[in-house]
DNA sequence: TACCAGGGCCTTT
DNA sequence: AAAGGCCATGGT
């Protein structure tokens, strides 16, 4: 198996990687000084890089593009062609327009599951410190300071006293029945992959730690289920301030997608929604 | 039904 | 420098 870099013919309205990797779906990317990303995904360390219209994948391998970045970085949906249909609603259209480069990742189920329940009730620079810890604690080293994410196995055999340095608070029991109810098969995420959206969620919800906003976080970062629609505190304020009515019916089945925009936009420009003055925004 | 539970980040004071 | 808000879920 050959190591070499990977270039892919990307431009960054296809591929952002700032928009991409740091805008809270993903919490193992660290921004390198010269703007590239190094993080760890799938088991492996990838240093990934922009360059004009080009995106490099370095010291990795096809059969790895192929079996993990292409589907990771959800290289075979149009999204070219989804902002063209959001881009039909104003509100949309802005959003896009301030941040036309995200994707939706496709990470792994079990890893997605922990992070979003780490999540819960916390803030991004925490919930990494936090998912580091269980790594560089739990998981396998790949390169100094680099470590897989922690088996189910692993993670079903310890204790929360085993989990105290993590500090990551009444969380670690949470963390723990995750392990156990996917390690002994109570919760097969395997099984979960080939549910209907409607029993994955609840399958999801029978997980300690896990409510109807970590399970749709899981289900749309973990499993490609586009159509599920997190609704975190910024996305109750932008709805209730801008779609008083819900989403157009034509996005709904891609509603994942449109949340990404909307919740990037809504994150940056909090001041719009800190007061309850709908008629003012006009974004 | 309303509150509190770790903790640390962030904004305001 | 200090205080207070914030956060998604489960348990009381």
């Amino acid at each position: 198996m050959s190591n070499n870099n990977i270039i892919l013919p990307l431009s960054i309205h296809e591929l952002d990687l700032s928009q991409t990797l740091d805008c809270g779906q993903a919490f193992r990317w660290r921004l390198q000084e010269d703007g590239s990303y190094k993080g760890v995904a799938h088991g492996r360390l990838l240093h990934i890089s922009r360059s004009g219209d080009e995106i490099i994948l370095h010291n990795t391998s096809h059969e790895d593009y192929k079996s993990i970045w292409h589907s990771y970085f959800d290289l075979e949906r149009d999204y070219a062609l989804l902002k063209e249909k959001f881009s039909t609603d104003p509100v949309l259209c802005d959003a896009i327009g301030y941040a036309d480069g995200i994707r939706v990742l496709r990470q792994e189920p079990w890893e997605t599951l922990c992070t979003f329940i780490i999540s819960a009730n916390n803030n991004i620079p925490r919930i990494k410190g936090i998912v580091e810890r269980m790594s560089a604690l739990f998981g396998d080293c790949l390169e100094e300071d680099y470590y897989t994410f922690p088996t189910a196995a692993r993670m079903a055999a310890l204790s929360t006293d085993d989990l105290a340095p993590l500090r990551c608070g009444y969380r670690d029991k949470f963390l723990l029945d995750a392990a156990q109810k996917v390690a002994n098969g109570e919760v097969s995420l395997s099984a979960v992959a080939d549910m209907t959206t409607e029993e994955a969620r609840r399958a999801l919800l029978c997980v300690k730690g896990v409510g109807p906003k970590v399970a749709e976080c899981t289900l749309l970062f973990g499993f490609g289920r586009v159509e599920c629609f997190p609704m975190d505190t910024w996305m109750k304020k932008v709805m209730a301030v801008l779609y008083p009515k819900g989403l157009p019916e034509a996005f709904i089945k891609d509603a994942g997608i449109a949340q990404q925009y909307l919740f990037h936009y809504a994150r940056h420009h909090g001041e719009l929604f800190t007061e309850k003055s709908p008629e003012e925004i006009t974004i």
